[in-house]
RNA sequence: GGGAGCAUAGCUCAGCUGGUUCAGAGCAUCUGCCUUACAAGCAGAGGGUCAUAGGUUCGAAUCCUAUUGCUCCCACCA
């Protein structure tokens, strides 16, 4: 019976992964092993698996994988993210389509829908995991809105006020107008955007003269005098100027000191100020002021006292307070008010101009700034402590180059505001007295008995008077504490799970979320648990497509993982992914690499069927010693390899040594040395000792190839009926073992030996099948008797015998340092076998200079290290050699 | 504006403490093969002034300086 010549992922991909459910081999409880813990970077419960979470995620489960395979007590935590801005859009776009508003229906009816929502769709992203192969632990799947996990957040939030590090205040925030909430300085994405800018005429007047400003007013001739010119990207927001500000060193506008100006369409007067803070280059030097919608103003503003006009609704469109163009769109309005302006005659140019822009993280959005009332949460004294870990090095960043941002960062860190206005999350558990005091407390009777305490003004305080604060916390406010709350450890803080698994092991995620997140849960490890989160923050790349554009949805650039794990089976892409993504560098993914993954796993699969067509015969002889011990040794050799490179989280890197060591090592070399002959049967012990290997490789592989590994573990030609649990996914790694580094070597040299013959097979255009007598004259240590079956059977080779004198006419060739030669019928021609020689010499002879002339070079002898000055001496003798059987050759043709 | 990183074969990248195997891998290209595991394959070959210019050193792809060109992060110039 013959099986398929090519694997057939699919069904391999369901089986298996429905088994290791079944056998419970992700599950993990406390035990006496040492623990391996990672717990997932959630992901948006809205969200839909793309292709950064494929990279993301294999590489977690890779490391999660081999340390179960390494003994460990491995524990991968899975769970989603509430992600409060994009979940509430999501849904109140869902309610409008069904026509419901969200404020008609009030809080308790939308977060309904919300879960609702979220039951029905939420969590699409783990069951494509799974497909993946993600060995995720899923009975321990948490979400950051489950009942426990948002009483944790609750906690903390009282914890942290109590501490003085929560406070509430007016500030400038930025607003999100499209979410309608605040949202913090790390989610506000800065873009480069062509804008205009827009040059406009205030009228200027003396207040000391009344009479004057109003001849002014009603003057139509203006001279240059009269009024002065502002330059803005924002025309729209001049109705909430409050002054115009001049640098006081400004020669130019000495004459407007103590002056006033009247803003155009609405004419209200502004005072003239003078700061240093205004840039005399930049524009015309005068500086409209907007409290009211620019930071910068603001503070101006403060400085000088001034009043706040604030002329936008909260979803970005102008108030009445506007006076003109009112309940219009901050956009349409910026265009709306060029022809008004035009007509007032207050509008002088229009330039072209580039300049920055926030945008919402979630929602994309162009950030409003915005003076409103907000929940912060002082960061300085939580920094410190989370700064050290990492420069001490208790927290290692890979690769480390983050280190210098991380400190940046953690040295200048601002204060977190921390509320937003929505109510897809943890509501602030702020009680509000009806004359506006408030206190913080868990619920309400708990408020109500703190409140009573208060020196109220209030008599008859009834629990029914307090009224809860309408704002939810940030989003990361819950995803900070996930590594503990996971386990249960705010509830329950000295529970076995939190004790065993904390602090976790490994942190996989983006460089983007360094701030976010992986900071904040550092600062939350040290203030809630008085230790670091996780040892190790491996900081993955980007994925960009061939022309290193970022994937996303908008550019259509992105496949679909779900797609190509169809096409090439999750053990390809993963293999595709992995091929070369070096720890925080950026990965330009070509599906040519999922491609090739798919045809190594092809590769196994027929190196298995090989394996499993022969017959194994008690009487056969045994050839193979010298191939079986080099293999051997060559597969200790790259354990070595691949347990360095995972120490050193370079896993591409692993993935590479373990594909040349299947590919090239196993199959191209090992397999071609011991193959029978057509329908001969292999001796038991080669068979034995290869079976071995091929287990050794299934192992090896079993990370980064889940699938295919496990279904050829149990082939039963091959390896026997194996019991229900005895699975590849808990089989122990290979221990590293002997390495002879001779044998490798020879080895190399009889490599090198078998490609000459070949290529002069190909040139000679020789057959593969014309067996070729071989003679050689042995100049090294090699011993070819021990290789000479291997010799014979990969470069078809009738005999092998050993010269002392040359083989004139023959084709000859040196390897290392000795001489061989192949008689053949045919003669070769002398003058290109001179020419061949003398080429072969001419580089000889430099190679030669090059060395002595190091060798003769006493200071080079006096500081290189002894081995290399041996090295060198090798050379040497190797070379000179070489020319001198090179001149004997060329010596032999000529005559 | 400040900071970090990158520049090696046509493409994507290794090259770790300066010195064997130092100029390497995969893909792509070319040549020959449907050879009883595999054409998703086998065998072989070609391909590079290591961005540029200096410097340190007995010795530099590797260390230093400058230049050029990209990339990312941070920052309130309207």
């Amino acid at each position: 019976m013959s099986i398929s010549a090519k694997y057939q992922p699919k069904e391999a991909e369901d089986k298996w992964y429905n088994y290791w459910m079944e056998h419970k081999f992700f599950r993990s409880v406390p035990d006496e092993r040492e623990p391996y813990t990672i717990v997932i970077p959630p992901p948006n419960v809205t969200g839909v698996l793309h292709m950064g979470h494929m990279l993301n995620n294999t590489i977690q489960d890779v490391l999660i994988r081999r340390a179960r395979m390494k003994g460990k007590n491995a524990c991968w935590v899975p769970g989603t993210d509430h992600a409060s801005i994009a979940t509430e859009a999501k849904v109140v776009a869902m309610l409008k389509e069904r026509g419901i508003d969200k404020k008609e229906i009030g809080r308790e009816k939308f977060m309904e829908y919300a879960w609702e929502w979220r039951n029905k769709y939420g969590g699409i992203i783990l069951e494509q995991l799974k497909k993946l192969g993600a060995s995720c632990d899923w009975d321990r799947t948490r979400f950051t809105m489950d009942e426990d996990l948002s009483e944790a957040v609750i906690d903390t939030f009282i914890h942290l006020y109590k501490k003085g590090w929560i406070y509430r205040g007016i500030r400038m925030v930025n607003w999100d107008p499209q979410g309608k909430t605040a949202v913090s300085d790390e989610e506000v994405i800065r873009k480069e955007v062509n804008q205009k800018l827009y040059y406009i005429r205030y009228k200027v007047f003396s207040p000391d003269s009344e009479a004057q400003s109003q001849k002014l007013t009603q003057d139509s001739e203006l001279r240059t005098q009269d009024y002065l010119v502002i330059a803005t990207t924002r025309p729209e927001t001049i109705m909430a100027d409050t002054a115009v500000c001049i640098n006081p060193n400004d020669e130019r506008y000495k004459h407007l000191h103590g002056k006033k100006a009247i803003i155009p369409l609405v004419n209200r007067e502004i005072p003239i100020i003078l700061d240093e803070y205004v840039d005399m280059e930049f524009g015309t030097g005068c500086l409209k002021v907007t409290p009211a919608h620019d930071l910068n103003d603001y503070e101006l503003g403060q400085r000088h006292q001034l009043q706040i006009i604030d002329i936008l609704n909260e979803n970005g469109t102008l108030n009445e307070k506007a006076q003109v163009l009112v309940g219009e769109d901050r956009f349409a309005a910026r265009k709306k008010i060029v022809p008004l302006l035009e007509e007032a005659g207050a509008l002088e140019k229009i330039e072209d101009y580039k300049s920055q822009i926030g945008f919402s993280e979630r929602t994309d959005a162009v950030i409003e700034p915005k003076l409103s009332m907000q929940w912060f949460c002082k960061m300085d004294e939580m920094a410190k402590p989370a700064l050290d870990y990492v420069l001490k090095g208790d927290i290692k960043l890979i690769p480390d180059k983050f280190i210098n941002t991380y400190r940046y960062w953690m040295e200048n860190v601002k204060d977190w505001c921390i509320s937003r206005q929505l109510w897809w999350g943890q509501r602030i558990p702020a009680w509000y007295l009806p004359d506006g005091q408030y206190v913080i407390a868990k619920n309400r009777d708990d408020a109500f008995e703190q409140a009573k305490s208060l020196k109220s003004q209030i008599s008859n305080l009834k629990s029914d008077d307090l009224i809860q604060e309408e704002d939810v916390v940030d989003t990361w406010f819950s995803s900070w504490l996930w590594p503990i709350s996971v386990f249960d450890g705010f509830k329950d803080p000295n529970n076995d799970d939190i004790n065993y698994y904390y602090p976790t092991n490994d942190l996989v995620t983006a460089p983007e979320i360094l701030f976010f997140w992986v900071a904040r849960m550092i600062m939350a490890g040290h203030e809630f648990r008085g230790e670091i989160p996780f040892r190790n923050v491996y900081l993955t790349g980007i994925v960009r497509d061939k022309i290193g554009r970022k994937m996303s949805k908008s550019l259509g650039n992105s496949p679909d993982p779900l797609d190509l794990i169809e096409k090439y089976g999750a053990d390809g892409v993963r293999v595709g992914m992995l091929f070369s993504s070096p720890a925080g560098n950026d990965l330009m993914f070509d599906e040519k690499h999922c491609e090739q993954g798919r045809n190594f796993a092809n590769k196994i699969w027929n190196a298995f069927r090989l394996l499993k067509g022969w017959k194994v015969s008690e009487n056969a002889e045994n050839k193979n010693e010298a191939a079986v011990a080099w293999f051997e040794s060559r597969l200790n050799e790259a354990l070595t390899e691949i347990e360095s490179n995972f120490g050193q989280y370079r896993i591409s890197e692993a993935l590479i040594a373990t594909y040349k060591l299947v590919w090239d090592d196993f199959c191209s070399w090992y397999l071609e040395m011991i193959k029978p002959g057509f329908e001969q049967p292999i001796d038991r012990e080669t068979y034995e000792r290869t079976v071995q290997f091929f287990t050794d490789i299934l192992k090896l592989l079993h990370p980064f190839m889940p699938f295919i590994t496990e279904e050829l573990w149990h082939d039963e030609d091959i390896f026997g009926a194996r019991k229900a649990t005895d699975c590849c996914i808990v089989a122990r790694m290979p221990e590293i073992g002997q390495i002879d580094t001779r044998l490798l070597r020879d080895m190399e040299t009889i490599t090198d030996l078998v490609t000459k013959i070949r290529d002069v097979r190909q040139s000679k255009q020789i057959s593969p099948k014309d067996a070729l007598p071989l003679s050689v004259r042995v100049n090294s240590g090699v011993d070819y008797n021990r290789f000479s079956a291997i010799i014979s059977r990969l470069a078809n080779i009738e005999e092998l015998t050993f010269i002392d004198e040359k083989v004139a006419g023959a084709i000859n060739f040196l390897v290392s340092r000795d001489e061989f030669f192949i008689a053949l019928e045919q003669n070769i021609d002398p003058i290109a076998e001179t020419d061949r020689l003398n080429k072969e010499k001419e580089y000889l002879q430099g190679f030669l200079r090059a060395v002595e002339a190091k060798l003769g070079n006493e200071r080079f002898i006096q500081n290189a290290k002894p081995e290399i000055v041996e090295n060198e001496r090798k050379k040497k003798t190797d070379a000179e050699t070489k020319l001198k059987i090179i001149e004997e050759n060329l010596a032999a043709l000529a005559s």
